[in-house]
DNA sequence: GATACCAGTATCCTTTGGGATACCGCCTAA
DNA sequence: TTAGGCGGTATCCCAAAGGATACTGGTATC
C-alpha cells in the first residue's frame, strides 16, 4: 500500500507538469522539418528555392506546407517583393528566437550522439574480428 | 554575384553542422511519445500498465512499439522479474540522462508557449468585444 | 526558339503513426 | 465461479507525413 502510494505520488504529482509542457512543445514542433527550417533561416532570410537547396532533401510540396504552418505559429514571416519576377523571402520572427536554447541543446546532443554511435560501430567491428 | 556568394556562404558553411546534428537528434527522438515516456520514467522505474496510466492517452500497441525502439536505442532497459505472475519493469539507462538538458529546455519552452497562447486568445477576445 | 530560373501547385502513391477494440494465458481475490 | 489485474499481441482502420514526378506562367538568357 505504501509502495502503491509512492508510485502514484511519483507519477501523478512530480511528472505531470513536465509531461504536459513537453507535449505542448512537441505539438508545435512536430515532424522532421520544422526545426531544420528554422535553423536554415537562423542566420538570415532565404527565398523558397534557397531554402530547398539548404535543406537538400525536402520536396517543394512539404516545404510549402511546413512554411505555412510555421507562419501560422508566428515563427516566421513571408514577404513578397513585387520585382519582376516576384521574389519571396522568408525570415524568422523575434518569437522564433525563444527556441534558441532548445535548438542548441538538441544540436549538442545530436553531435554527441553521432560520436557515440560511431564509437559503438567501431567497437562491434573489433569484437567481430576477435 | 557577391550577394549570391554571401548567401551560399551563409547557408552551406554556417548552418550545415547544426542542421545535421539536429536532424540526427530528431531521428532518434521522433514521434509524439519517445520523450513523454522518458519523462514518465525519469523519477523511477515503472511497469507497463503503470506507464500506460501515467501517459494516459497512449494505447498498449503504441506503448509496446515505442518501448522496443527506446530499448534498441539504449535509452531504457526491460527487466523481467520471475515472480508469479511475472512483473516487467522499465527503467532508464544512464545514457538517457544525457537528454536532461534537452528535456528541460523543451519543458521551459512549452510552459512559456502555453502562457503566450493563452495571452493571445484573451487578447483576441478583447478585440472581438471592441 | 530552346533552355532555365522562380515560387510554388497538382497528382499520385507508399509508409508511418496512431486510435479502437478485442483478445490471450496466467494469476489472485471476492 | 466470476471478475479483474497483468503484459502484452492481433486485427482493423483512418489520417497524416512524406516522397516522386510533372507542371504552370512569367521572365531572362543563350
Amino acid at each position: 500500500m505504501s509502495e502503491k502510494f509512492a508510485r502514484e505520488h511519483h507519477s501523478k504529482e512530480v511528472c505531470t507538469e513536465s509531461l504536459v509542457a513537453v507535449k505542448d512543445a512537441l505539438y508545435v514542433l512536430n515532424g522532421k522539418w520544422k526545426l531544420p527550417i528554422i535553423i536554415a533561416l537562423s542566420s538570415g532570410p532565404l527565398r523558397f528555392k534557397e531554402l530547398q537547396r539548404t535543406i537538400e532533401t525536402i520536396t517543394p510540396k512539404i516545404l510549402s506546407k511546413e512554411l505555412k504552418e510555421l507562419e501560422l505559429n508566428d515563427f516566421l514571416t513571408r514577404k513578397v517583393y513585387p520585382s519582376i519576377p516576384v521574389s519571396v523571402e522568408y525570415s524568422l520572427t523575434p518569437y522564433s528566437k525563444t527556441l534558441d536554447n532548445v535548438i542548441n541543446e538538441l544540436r549538442t546532443w545530436g553531435i554527441q550522439h553521432r560520436k557515440r554511435i560511431f564509437a559503438k560501430s567501431r567497437q562491434s567491428r573489433r569484437q567481430a574480428v576477435k
